[in-house]
DNA sequence: TTATATT
């Protein structure tokens, strides 16, 4: 709903410690002044926190006041940020453009300056190579309204700026979490599991924990997508977390909440997809999760995939802790 | 090198 008011009174709390509770979550902004509502958000089944959550005061003044005293507050070793949240309404989403093409000397200031007569800016952004700081020449350029980005895209795409050779391509950005693009060098990309060749440390040796045991039970994951290394793009149909091994009727409904495994060293560039094509194969994947620097729309080079099965599990780290994925060694393990 | 930026 769109409302005006909210815009001042409403808050946006990340970096949440994983063990807060609603109530301390509660009292801890209660203590500022009266609130409306508040709410961490979490996984509907399990009731994990995703690690962020919202306040709305009922004083505009309150909310500055949490803002001025709780932004910045240590809990458990991370900071919390308290911040306006953005208004919950159409004009406010879709409001990123992916600007391809950009002078390679632009950075955010050059790309601000391009942009900024078409309306307010909630921030540009630069990729550049992590080795040699050179720029790729794409870019993001968020609007607070989505209508300025409207106008910004129709004016300019197709444009060459002054001091460039190419012109502009711009679209809307995409999800951050949902974008499906292949990984770097995935034309090539060969599965560990799929492998009998020497370069993969973990396909041989591994007893009756080799990759391909059962075999007849690895390609149940992909109903859309035609095969191993074709993947289609409905990976929320995958499964329902009720795994093998959950017996019947003794559990009441509960599901298997799975083991949740940490994958480090994804790169800069992974996403989901990165992640469901390592470990898919390997067993039942209930989700993955790459973690997003949403500032610079860029992976954080880490991720979690939640396995139903202890032994898939313990088998996809087997597999894939130590290989060398783009030019990267996987760090895999149970997550701590 | 162990989480989550829009309900």
């Amino acid at each position: 709903m769109a409302n005006l008011d909210g815009a001042k009174t409403n808050l946006i709390i990340n970096y949440l410690p994983q063990t807060l509770s609603d109530e301390d979550f509660r009292s801890m902004f209660l203590s500022i002044g009266p609130i409306k509502s508040c709410k961490i958000i979490r996984d509907k089944n399990t009731l994990y926190s995703y690690g962020f959550g919202f306040v709305d005061y009922q004083s505009p003044g309150d909310a500055a006041r949490a803002i001025t005293t709780l932004n910045g507050l240590s809990m458990e070793n991370k900071r919390i940020k308290v911040a306006y949240a953005r208004p919950n309404d159409e004009n406010s989403k879709g409001a990123n453009l992916y600007v391809c093409n950009l002078p390679k000397h632009y950075r955010e200031e050059e790309l601000m300056d391009q942009f900024q007569k078409y309306g307010s800016i909630v921030q540009t952004r630069v990729l550049v190579n992590q080795v040699t700081g050179q720029s790729k020449g794409v870019g993001f350029v968020l609007f607070h309204k989505k209508c300025d980005a409207e106008s910004a895209m129709a004016d300019m795409d197709g444009k060459t700026p002054p001091g460039g050779d190419q012109p502009f391509s711009i679209k809307f950005a995409d999800d951050n979490a949902k974008k499906v693009r292949p990984p770097p060098g995935s034309q090539n990309f060969q599965h560990p599991a799929y492998s009998q060749g020497p370069r993969f440390p973990y396909s041989g040796g591994m007893g009756n924990h080799g990759p391909m045991r059962n075999p007849g039970n690895r390609f149940r994951y992909n109903p859309m997508g035609g095969g191993a290394g074709n993947f289609g793009n409905n990976y929320g149909n995958y499964n329902n977390g009720y795994g093998s091994g959950m017996g019947g009727s003794g559990m009441m409904g509960q599901q298997n909440q799975g083991h949740i495994l940490f994958v480090y060293n994804i790169g800069y560039d992974a996403d989901e997809k990165t992640l469901w094509q390592l470990f898919a194969p390997l067993g039942t994947v209930q989700k993955v999760n790459v973690i997003m620097d949403h500032a610079k729309s860029q992976c954080k080079g880490y991720g979690f995939v939640t396995m139903t099965n202890y032994d898939e599990a313990q088998h996809a780290i087997d597999c894939l802790n130590g290989y060398v994925f783009n030019g990267k060694q996987l760090s895999v393990s149970f997550k701590s």
